[in-house]
DNA sequence: ACCTATTTTTAGACTTATCTAAATATATTT
DNA sequence: AAATATATTTAGATAAGTCTAAAAATAGGT
């Protein structure tokens, strides 16, 4: 069907659209590709002449129908083998990544399926980043409070449930932005602060905030 | 560490070596590989840059054992993934090659010892072909009877236990000569004959006969 | 609106693995 | 041993995916 590299892109554009909610630039799929904007630019094309892509010069790109499509079913192998990986063979969840990133061109939709049926539907991959169903849907809730994160959870910050001013400049103060990755590091118990990743610093904040903060995971 | 191609072209010829008890001609493994002799030879010329193979112009192929231990290693998982499939995942055995040919290829010695372990280090693959381990040893007798052979193994025909020149014009008769692939497609309890597939024609034979064919395995 | 900086695309080249067609070496037959 | 047939290699071409360097388009600042 698709050859690995192109695959790749699809799976690249799918993460970056999420993230930015908007259309993918040449150079961010670049960096995120770790390639050149001229070798994107040649892929893109031919992207585009499959119709997985929508694509206009200087304009950027975002999948198409069957591109979101294929991208989430490249992503729904890769964590399924992950969770395979930790669940059945004994890998730590920092192991997988670079197998997974094999195993997921693999084709084969009997495989795909049985595989799911086999570790259980499991509906989280060892990161607590959801899996997909047969069907492209990702059962999980998109859309959460900070708050409702568990340990070693992760999203996108995408809204604020309070929009104070004085809770937004609080957000600014700390760096806290639409856009930005933040994973829960720790969860105290007994008074629900915890202790964030946010663009590779760490900071602790109060439940009053993690509380007003939407988080988009996946 | 090799690319996809290069680690089928080294399965091809220890698959090819093994069979003719003799090097491998271009031919041959253009015929194996569903390619054209050219590009069989530039191949060769890659793999023995590479030090995989011992090559002289016009006078074939064979493995260095670099190239067998190479070719051992994906051979074996191969098997590895084909006994997962099967017992792990209802796969039936004539549905899992294509898929462990996709398989074979995933790099990484943790997951194909730790798949080893999950599986419970098998010997034999669905279709009776025997496992390597980890050091690439095939634990399992190399050449035995016909007569040992179970339902739906296989060999190639290497030698004879009687010798007389009876057996042997039977056999011409029969068109079994050395060499040739022999699989068991029917054992009968009671007298020990057996329904035998060679090139493509089914033979029955009594127990008298298989009991003085020696098959090489693997 | 213009100038500059940045982003994106194009042009041409390289690598891997393949092909066809032609040339060369080896094997077989008479 | 020469002639012929077969096997193998070489030469040149193609497609996928990448690169560098140069050109073109867009965006930003005044």
């Amino acid at each position: 069907m698709f050859s690995f590299s192109e695959e790749n892109y699809l799976k690249a554009i799918f993460h970056l659209e999420r993230k930015y909610q908007a259309g993918v630039s040449t150079n961010a799929l670049a960096e995120e590709m770790d390639t050149k904007a001229s070798s994107v630019t040649d892929m893109i094309k031919k992207l585009s002449e499959k119709e997985l892509v929508i694509y206009k010069k200087y304009q950027g790109v975002k999948l198409s129908e069957l591109g979101d499509k294929t991208a989430i079913q490249v992503i729904r192998k890769h964590r399924l083998w992950e969770y395979f990986l930790v669940e059945k063979l004994n890998f730590n969840w920092d192991e997988v990544h670079d197998i997974a990133e094999q195993l997921e061109h693999i084709k084969s939709e009997k495989l795909t399926h049985e595989l799911d049926k086999f570790l259980g539907f499991p509906k989280r991959d060892p990161h607590g980043d959801p899996i997909p169903d047969a069907e492209g849907n990702f059962s999980v809730a998109n859309k959460m409070l900070l708050s409702e994160l568990g340990k070693a959870e992760k999203g996108i910050c995408v809204g604020v449930k309070d929009s104070s001013s004085e809770f937004l400049r609080f957000l600014d103060k700390n760096n806290i932005a639409l856009g930005k990755d933040i994973k829960v590091l720790e969860k105290e118990a007994f008074d629900g602060s915890m202790l964030i990743l946010i663009e590779e610093r760490e900071l602790r904040i109060s439940q009053l905030i993690s509380n007003n903060l939407y988080i988009k995971i996946q």
